[in-house]
DNA sequence: CATGAATGAGTGTTCATTCAT
DNA sequence: GATGAATGAACACTCATTCAT
């Protein structure tokens, strides 16, 4: 009730801290890590510039905070939206469907990796990887590693339950990404060009078409590559 | 036949220009587009600053050209190296070792791309794709669609012999570079640390064999339904 | 009390403003507007270049806010002084020596036209008017009409209590500086060569006589124009 | 007979120096002569810029030149005119209307001096006065002096005839002008803005009308105390 | 702790001028 | 004598960073 609440925007260091990242995210993204001032930064987050450095030591390490943050909240939310998913997974109804279950898994990761953020990032952690070598390493572990250790956990479970033939879970969800990814970078110009839902899942349709013809399990059950995945008929995951 | 050769540095002007673009290319490289500085381009091409601008109108013109040349030759050299190999291909012998043949070819492309000036290109495009993004369908189009193309028909070429099964052979292209790239950025740290031969030969294989597992022939079926590669009806990255 | 005045410079940043602005028409005066340096501007005014672009967005900023000064401070001095002439003026006493009053405010207007400040502020007006057309206006608006009111309204005194004859006070106080002026710009070369006091003097007196054979009473009181003005007696009005 | 024919655009180097005259005088009237560059004078003139360093020593040596002619060509022409009207001065018929010979000189002298030419030959003497004090005064001798002579053997002339009342015409030939100028700088903004017809027969005929209340003979006396132009006499404004 | 004001080093770019042809 | 190509010096302007308050 007193004292702490005439803060001119946020209250308190650690909201300070959050504003100053946030509005650097924005900066570093729009303008790119060089090309960004401190000073649009420190107006955006609403501090004045000398704050920023009170905060973090230099315009590197503000940077590679951003760039962490931004690891971790990706992988996060692609994890978390993917659990859901794997627990669906586990039913032992869905069986015949793996095709749409992958293009399921597929839109999911691809809505993430394809977002704003996701794009930015890539492209901030391409750009600067040159003279901050750990960075990317440091950022690859906070988020590309988590999201293809979910991933390949998920597909070594199908694998077990006799839906996938697969020697290598890592080496497959790695493809597995590679695959469904396809020319998406191309089209979309590395982020910078909005793409359609449909080019999206039509992407989509061919890794999983093709991850299936790999991966699917060679006797009977050859159906599921017969069938086109059925990603076509559902509405849309996102709209 | 004498005296006129070893003058300052270059010869004429067209020399020149390559002395420039040649530095250029280092100085973008080692310090990204931004942080490059055309005194230091100028220093390292032996001439000066204003002769810079005399061959080129701006900074960005001069970084465009690099890139487009870059492109360009990335791809003259990867396509005349993939020619010769494509004339043993059409051998009627290697029936059997497609793998084999795979594998070359992906050696042959991963040499390339992974070099350091390949790697670095990259970088680069990515790095200022959101800043120049009609640079991105330029070297796309100057370097990745042709690869991908010769690439495209050298699968078709397999096909129409029955030794893949493959219904739209641009797709197969492409699948079959993401394939073979597998965990090779991550690895190399997008091209900033060496990676060792047999770690590349790994990544070949694990490549070529999933790729393998989805497109050599399931029987005998042979050739069938291999389209053309139709290159010229789909819209290409940049349309 | 003590102690906190003689910091570097200038005491607080209207200090550093002013000492910046003093700098800018001191080197806008030496070089012109075109050829004068920020950096010369700002080693003179003991700041740093980046705190001249800290109180001023530009060089052209910078250059209108001098000359925008310039027209005022020149304005209010030669108004100032020249009120107190004024009142003089309405003196009955002094109603012989019309001339000699002329004279005076003559010299008044021409002392401060002709310092350095008056003429070098024209000079870069002339030199820059094509290319800042607006401020020529804003200049005059600021400089040259204040006065030419202020002239008017004494010579409309003047002839309100029939010392002259004049139908249109603005014209006349516009004719009357013109005529004061006389040769004086080209003996000085336009302000670039110092002028002897018996030179203007004698241009005073020259276009005084003239005025007064043109504005004075046809009637009695032609005196006036048959004596010479007594400025010649006077000293100086300045000394 | 032969091979003097073939060069580009100008035959002998007589007419190359004209050419790069006319195109300095140009590009230095709408740039200025610190921001002119001798690239677009080259260009302009159809020459490339080491001919112009053949032509002429240097920029200043360049500028100099182009001035000097501007005041050469300028009085000339003003002076030609005028001769033509001086001759109807001297009509014994035309007597009464000395205001309309006045007014009709002064168009006369008005239209040169206002003319693009005249105006940014001014702006140009008056921007580099300061720094090229000899210049102005070679251009005042070549222009503005002979004028002023044309017009007080003029003025003489009529007083001669008993028409006016001058003591001086050096100096009443300087005040005519002064009187005829009127407003017109600050009106067309020191010619940047132009100016209707009908203001300049306005400002014309107020400086007429007090000229000729100023030199008007009063009575019937006639040119008794006129003194020849003793323009030899008077330092002219170069001594 | 947060700020307004200041700074040194650096940017891309342009210019008048001069070689070698 | 005329040119294309080259240059050194200078320009306005910006930035990440740090005092004094």
């Amino acid at each position: 009730m007193a004292g702490t609440e005439h803060r001119p925007i946020s209250r308190g260091r650690v909201a300070k801290r959050e504003a100053i990242l946030d509005a650097a995210m924005r900066v570093f993204v729009e303008d790119g890590y060089p090309a960004a001032g401190i000073d649009r930064i420190a107006t955006l987050a609403g501090v004045s510039k000398p704050t920023v450095y009170n905060h973090f030591d230099d315009k590197e390490s503000l940077f590679r905070t951003v760039m962490r943050d931004g690891a971790r909240l990706s992988a996060t939310k692609i994890i978390s939206a993917f659990d859901t998913l794997s627990g669906a997974a586990d039913d032992p109804g869905g069986r015949a469907d793996i095709a749409a279950q992958l293009a399921e898994v597929a839109l999911l990761v691809l809505d993430c990796q394809l977002s704003d953020e996701g794009w930015t990032l890539q492209r901030l952690l391409y750009a600067e990887a040159a003279r901050m070598p750990d960075l990317y390493d440091e950022v690859v572990g906070l988020g590309g590693v988590p999201v293809r250790n979910a991933l390949a956990g998920w597909l070594a479970r199908l694998a077990n339950r006799g839906l996938l033939e697969i020697e290598d879970p890592d080496i497959a969800a790695s493809q597995f990404m590679a695959l469904i990814a396809g020319d998406l970078p191309a089209m979309s110009a590395l982020g910078t060009r909005p793409i359609g839902r449909p080019a999206l899942v039509a992407a989509v349709d061919a890794g999983v078409r093709t991850f299936l013809r790999a991966f699917a399990p060679r006797r009977r059950s050859r159906a599921a590559q017969v069938r086109p995945p059925a990603t076509a008929t559902r509405p849309s995951t996102v709209g």
